[in-house]
DNA sequence: AAGTGGTCTAGACCACTAT
DNA sequence: TAGTGGTCTAGACCACTTT
């Protein structure tokens, strides 16, 4: 007898002791199939636990969790003395990330980095307030160009603070460090980043480096990193014309697995 | 005796059994202190569970829920039968929130929203591919423009699929509709959308709409919804002033509670 | 008072990894 | 084989909401 099977089809309603998916993540599946498949609409109040206890015959902890995993994806809401309730579409609460951008470095291509410049300059006002230092002193100017598949990608530029005593600029310049900041490989003194994106016309510079014509909408991701003091120690920024990325995600209830 | 006390300072090394902060979150924010100040840096092996277990006096199962939730966070990785090791800043883990785009409305603010065209029209070739059905069937092409506080934010067009058996259609023309995609108030029959972020840059008409000069860059948010039977019955675009919205988040350890 | 979700215990067994 | 994380049990108590 095999130990274990494949997984169960969704329309299921019972949890399979012998399957590898865990049941919790049944449970989950079940629920999440009874929505998608409207026999919870949105606002409906679901089951309660002990209820769920006892229709799958799992135990209170189990059903907990299931619980979890779908109020943690936003296909319900729970309200403590009340119930579970069905959410239905917000638009509010998608969330998209880098996993394009990941792609795009981590796809086993050519990803390669070439460093343009980099030169010790005076903080002017804005990058000293960006980096929480005094206006005028030195910090270490860069600009880079991300190529992959030899068409380029990226055009970054980024401000450091300039310490002797800490490594982190020689670091920071390998050309490996950059891509290792997306594929989490490599060592970094950096604890914590702020990003933001923002929608930008190239300049006549930033479409040279890409080489693309004018005029082109581009992604501008901005960041700064702190170390484990919390102090800034890189500013700076990345071009991306538009129609090399483009950032998806889904609302609602998750399509049937 | 107070039976419940105030917030434990997270250089704290012990769970306080009478605050009113779960046992589990507690010991997630004293491991999380811990990787935030350097105790365990990035690559880091965590203490294994049953040693945590002992340490700070829980249960495996409260051990185990802080462990979920920091990976959840993106502060540590696991191995089953190797342990749990600390994540340093990783761009690819960066996850992008609607936050700000809700703010937008829900901020208590006048939202206004104008229905600015409304027509049957022939799907093209494009249209027809989006929403999954034949050239020349009839849509419902709609063109709104959404004020906050009497400042245009967003200029939206969508095109409905036209089923008289089907209430959605009005429905979603009445005004409030689309506000409540953004906040989730509001009755749908829609039970998932997919989204898309461009950059782009305004053309006449756009930039006529939201009060801009050109040229002037932009986020299009395109969207496709969903019904029960995963039939689309909704695309369209947003088209929103680069300075009007912008996009942030934080990578690597959160800064301290 | 009854029902709900939120938390927690003190174990157990399993799968996986390293030695 | 020993140690690790992953899952699960069968209860318990608490806080909150509704009746």
């Amino acid at each position: 007898m095999p130990r274990k099977k494949k997984l169960a089809t969704n329309g299921s309603d019972r949890i399979d002791r012998e399957s590898f998916e865990p049941a919790y993540a049944q449970l989950a599946n079940i629920l999440r199939h009874q929505v998608a498949t409207g026999v919870f609409q949105p606002g409906d109040q679901l089951p309660s636990e002990s209820q769920l206890v006892g229709r799958y015959d799992v135990s209170p902890m189990t059903v907990r969790r299931a619980i979890n995993l779908l109020s943690d994806q936003g296909v319900i809401s729970t309200a403590q003395g009340r119930g579970c309730f069905v959410r239905g579409v917000e638009l509010g609460a998608a969330t998209f990330g880098f996993k394009e951008l990941q792609d795009l470095f981590s796809n086993k291509q050519q990803t390669q980095v070439k460093l343009l410049e980099a030169r010790v300059v005076s903080a002017d006002e804005r990058t000293a307030r960006k980096l929480n230092i005094n206006p005028g002193e030195r910090v270490v100017y860069l600009r880079r160009l991300l190529s992959i598949e030899n068409r380029p990608a990226f055009y970054h530029r980024e401000y450091l603070v300039y310490d002797p005593t800490r490594p982190v600029v020689e670091s920071e310049m390998e050309v490996t460090s950059l891509q290792g900041l997306f594929s989490g490989v490599g060592e970094t003194v950096l604890k914590r980043g702020d990003l933001s994106i923002e929608a930008t016309i190239l300049n006549e510079e930033e479409a040279r480096q890409l080489q693309v014509i004018l005029p082109s909408a581009a992604f501008c991701i901005e960041h700064v990193f702190y170390d484990l003091r919390d102090k800034p120690i890189s500013w700076g920024w990345f071009i991306c014309h538009s129609e090399r990325l483009r950032f998806t995600t889904s609302v609602g209830v998750p399509r049937a697995d």
